[in-house]
DNA sequence: TACGTTTCTGATACTTGATATCAATACGCG
DNA sequence: CGCGTATTGATATCAAGTATCAGAAACGTA
């Protein structure tokens, strides 16, 4: 059962873009490149700290056209600007290494049942739900395990 | 069976922090006095213009020191400043509501087994989670049921 | 391809939330 | 009290993010 061949689910952002009717610039496909190709989540000023061409407004703008196109995810971090990652499932959760802050993304069907039968006990209607866990990675655990450090 | 006498699980907030070796000022019983009688979410702004005989930076600080000793939670707000409740349990969850922002807690022990399920299909160790359900609150389907409009 | 309309861009100024500084003040212990 | 230390708050500063707007780029149309 060789499984080498991962289809990972492509998603092209500046189509995102396209099929809101924005249009197709340099500068936004300088942007979009940017992400696709590190493939991590980031912050906003990360960003513009990496195309140091690139307005700040023009890369918060573009951010929030990508969120609203449902491209991108924005995750509250609690002491800190929210991380934005591809979204590359329709509903799902992060994980957040709480050493080196790296978000990973999941799916559980068991939450989703959870949060169903939730309805009956909470007051009001329910419209969305939010979940994060916080995790130390396995390569955090593999650094502290090993003493080692990378700074 | 009438429970009528709700026992509610008085936390003083002074004490929090005389607890942490803080001492016990006229500004701290200020702050501390208006959260517990307002007795409902807030944010730092807020609490500085609730209170305008005190400094921003002492109001930023004493919240901190809350949230350092237990007695607050900081829950962070996607589009927005964090907000703070009183902690009236351990180990809890929010509602926040989608129109006016309203948070309330709840417990769920089936919110907390499906975490603890999780951990065989999550990388690394879990060390933590958070959780939010955003709902129409009751007041709010109230409202917009009799169509009628409060500002 | 040239054109005209519309969108987009990015420098700049501004807003908001929050922290750093530090002289003056208040606690609280003896 | 009186002293040493913690606290306070005006102020400056920082950080994230938005508003403005003149010039540049996109793109439908001819
Ligand atoms: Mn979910
Ligand atoms: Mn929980
Ligand atoms: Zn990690
Ligand atoms: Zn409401």
């Amino acid at each position: 059962m060789p499984s080498d061949t991962v289809i990972p689910i492509e998603i092209d952002l500046i189509t995102a873009l396209e099929d809101r009717g924005l249009r197709k610039t340099a500068t936004r496909s300088t942007i979009v490149a940017r992400i696709e190709t590190a493939n991590d989540a980031f912050t906003a000023e990360q960003l513009c700290r990496d195309l140091p061409g690139v307005g700040r407004a023009t890369v918060y703008r573009t951010i929030r056209h990508l969120v609203d196109a449902g491209a991108l995810c924005k995750l509250p971090i609690l002491d800190g600007a929210p991380m934005y990652s591809i979204a590359r499932v329709e509903h799902h959760h992060h994980t957040i290494c709480s050493k080196c802050g790296t978000i990973g993304e999941f799916r559980d069907s068991t939450v989703e049942r959870v949060m169903r039968s939730l309805g009956k006990e909470i007051d009001g209607d329910i419209v969305g739900h939010r979940m994060e866990i916080f995790i130390t990675c396995n390569r955090c655990l593999g650094i502290s395990k090993s003493g080692a450090s990378i700074a």
